[in-house]
DNA sequence: AGCACGCCGACT
DNA sequence: GTCGGCGTGCTC
């Protein structure tokens, strides 16, 4: 009976594929998980095979044979498998494409697993006197020949480039029989050196931290999930480096995973110098081969440690003992684009499935994993204490009601500014927009400087004499005169970075002022720059946009000014109060460490707003209480499910109407409880010269959703018909724009 | 997603 | 007369 193989195929396609095994291969011998090369149409295409069955659905005339089988043994476990064919599932993704997307680039494309070798020069023939006589003519020949004594297993390559006139001395060598190369097995985790001479010693637990440890210590070798709560410089990185410790002793390997490529660096350096083990690296920031190096250490075995970002929440693990996700909370870690999957979600799945404990790290908990504790699908560990002792900052709303401003500026805040800089101290301004303004207006006739493929306003950034739209890259020279009345007078409206940079320059002209945002740390290495001119002193007043409220720490920041908290909190998504709020508390973090209390200024129109009132009064977490009453309320997450429909078209009306045949077909389904909203415009209706309109489904019941999603899907390729629109699907969406 | 096949406008 | 526009359908 011949054997049918059923593979998942690179393809955006949501089924298995049957092929019949190639020419003289025994099926019995294939193991799922294997990469194969398949006929795909009139190409080829790289796929992963999942199954082996006895018969196919299909005509077995139309059945074809596998081209090639790629991999001796699969690179992907069972427990691998599993967890990508749970996300294939969970996200209504192409398992193919779910699968693809496990692998390192290099991988993906079907490149070979097998190690790198290296060619290394060994001794050979007789030794003794008999050797010398061979070289006597020949100092380089004869120094060779000497160091391939002291290296009887062989000279790496890198050696011998070294050498003056190597290549030459070598073929000689090998000439005469003294010598021979032979092909090694490189080793593959180049990335970890290994070496650790005086690992830094583990700084001392305070009670809190001590008690985290342990607890998770006592979960080791099962599932358990951890939400490690605890506010900036609580020291949540001593605890993962703690547990790491523990688990590396067992043998175990330990995946940390952070929302950004730019936190990568800070951890790498803490956990090489504690431990001496190989340690990977692994996003999308590094060239093919280093990122295929790492996946290949990793799934081997040989790097103890994984460093990565949420590409790297499926790669393979040999001895999997413990993973850790820092700040959680963070947006990143939702994929936003294909395979739009939660890495957060999916590291603890992978917890699960593998049996071994998760730890999901954050100063400002989303309030998806304060519900998982409150329902007891996570343990909570509260780490309430600065390490070092260092005071919590104060925090103080401004009411700038009526308040004459400069440059959005209150004479408050200026005056506490003066103040600081007096002292010595360093004073951060967060600005949640970069450039100079938002917007360009014509004073004589109201005109408004647009973006002519978005629905949206060009961004003035004076500096460079430009405007440019932030959504799709459009950018123009910066306009003299309106482009309606042809007036002379345009103004910038609303603030940007810029802007309040000029502003402090201008006040406090002996103040040395630093603006960190997007465009200026463009160039590579500026960043870097900035930040050593803060700490070491060089820089009086920080002028940033999130990018400082990320990772840095600044100790001699003692003012945090947060110049406009109203517009977080007023938009139509919403989550912006959460993300206010995580980000207020991220920037207020920033400052009084150490022997310096901060305090944080927020200028504010609504002093009397009800999560505002709750952060500043009760903390972060009183405000999630709130917070989490009022999503409660309405069944919006973590109470109820979503899934968003998104549908864009150079046409107009094409993806309203789209949408609007899904919400139909959803309106049809017996699903009591499906809610479905829309189709509305994008918050975005126009961007890059598309129309983009979204509908969104929601339930307080998970699975009637899912399945309401499935039976769309099925649906789609009729609703589809005449009326060509790009759409996606997004399951859990964490942005909705 | 690619890549084929297939049926209607402006060019050497 | 063709080159090529993208609509539609298929990939084991």
């Amino acid at each position: 009976m011949p054997k049918v193989l059923r593979i998942a195929v690179q393809a955006p396609l949501r089924s298995l594929f049957d092929y019949l095994p190639p020419a003289g291969v025994d099926p019995a011998a294939l193991r799922p998980g294997v990469r194969v090369q398949v006929p795909f149409g009139p190409r080829r295409r790289i796929g992963v095979l999942l199954e082996i069955a006895d018969a196919s659905e299909l005509d077995p005339a139309r059945l074809k044979p596998v081209l090639a089988v790629l991999d001796p043994e699969p690179l992907l476990s069972a427990d691998d498998l599993a967890l990508l064919a749970w996300a294939s599932r969970y996200y209504h993704y192409p398992i193919g494409e779910a699968l693809a997307l496990a692998f390192a680039p290099l991988l993906r494309e079907g490149q070979s697993a097998a190690p790198e070798t290296v060619r290394v020069l060994c001794p050979a023939g007789p030794g003794g006197a008999g050797a010398e006589a061979l070289v006597k003519r020949s100092p380089r020949q004869a120094e060779l020949l000497r160091l391939l004594r002291e290296h009887p297993a062989g000279l790496p390559p890198a050696i011998l480039a070294g050498l003056d006139g190597g290549k030459h001395a070598a073929t000689a060598l090998v000439g005469k029989g003294l010598a021979l190369w032979r092909e090694q097995a490189a080793q593959v985790a180049a990335a970890g050196t290994g070496t650790v001479h005086s690992p830094a010693p583990p700084l001392a637990l305070n009670p809190g931290q001590a008690a985290a440890v342990a607890r998770v210590l006592e979960a080791l070798g099962g599932f358990r999930a951890f939400l490690l709560d605890g506010v900036t410089g609580s020291g949540k990185t001593e605890v993962y480096l703690r547990l790491a410790g523990e688990v590396l002793a067992r043998g175990g390997q330990v995946m940390v995973l952070v929302p950004e490529i730019s936190l990568t660096p800070q951890l790498e350096a803490r956990f090489r110098a504690r431990f001496p083990d190989p340690l990977a690296v692994y996003h999308s920031g590094l060239a093919a081969g280093e990122r295929r190096r790492a996946w290949l250490a990793m799934q081997r075995g040989e790097a103890a440690i994984l460093l990565g970002t949420r590409s790297a929440v499926f790669m393979p693990m040999r001895a999997p003992g413990l993973i850790v996700l820092d700040e959680e909370h963070d947006a990143s870690f939702k994929q936003h684009d294909g395979f739009r999957f939660s890495a957060r979600d999916v590291a603890v799945m992978r917890a699960h499935l593998l049996k071994i404990p998760v730890v999901l790290g954050s100063a400002t908990p989303s309030l998806e994993s304060l519900h998982n504790v409150r329902q007891g699908r996570y343990q909570r560990l509260h780490l309430p204490e600065r390490a070092g002792g260092a005071a919590p900052p104060l925090f103080r709303l401004l009411d700038i009601r009526g308040q004459r401003l400069v440059e959005g500026l209150s004479s408050q805040l200026l005056s506490e500014i003066g103040q600081t800089l007096g002292r010595r101290e360093q004073v951060l301004l967060f600005v949640n927009r970069r450039g100079f303004a938002p917007t360009l207006i014509c004073h004589a006739c109201g005109w408004v400087a647009q973006c002519g493929c978005c629905d949206a306003n060009l961004v003035i950034h004076f500096g460079e004499d430009r405007l440019r739209c932030h959504h799709c890259g459009h950018e123009q020279a910066l306009v003299r005169a309106c482009a309606q009345c042809g007036d002379s007078e345009l103004r910038p409206l609303g603030l940007g970075t810029e802007r309040i940079e000029a502003a402090l320059e201008e006040r406090f002209p002996e103040a040395r002022v630093a603006r960190i945002d997007r465009d200026s740390t463009r160039r590579k290495g500026s960043l870097h720059q900035l930040l050593d001119d803060i700490h070491a002193g060089r820089v009086d007043i920080l002028v940033g946009t999130q990018m400082l409220a990320k990772g840095h720490h600044f100790p001699k920041v003692t003012l945090v000014g947060i110049v406009d908290v109203d517009g977080g909190l007023h938009s139509t998504d919403y989550r912006a109060g959460e993300r206010t709020a995580q980000l207020i508390m991220q920037v207020a973090g920033r400052a009084g460490r150490e022997d310096r209390p901060g305090s944080v200024l927020l200028q504010t129109r609504q002093p009397g707003h009800p999560l505002l009132c709750s952060l500043i009064r009760e903390d972060y977490a009183g405000f999630a209480e709130v917070c989490a009453a009022e999503r409660a309320a309405a069944g919006l997450p973590p109470f109820g499910y979503q899934a968003l429909w998104r549908a864009e078209s150079a046409e107009a009306d094409r993806p309203a109407r789209f949408l609007a045949g899904l919400a139909e077909f959803a309106g049809r389904m017996q699903a009591p409880s499906l809610q479905v909203l829309g189709p509305v415009p994008a918050p975005l209706a126009r961007r890059a010269g598309r129309h983009r309109a979204q509908l969104l489904l929601q339930s307080p019941r998970r699975g009637e959703l899912h399945g309401a999603v499935e039976a769309l899907l099925d649906a789609i390729p009729e609703l589809l018909a005449g009326c060509r629109v790009q759409w996606s699907m997004d399951i859990d969406p964490v942005d909705v724009y």
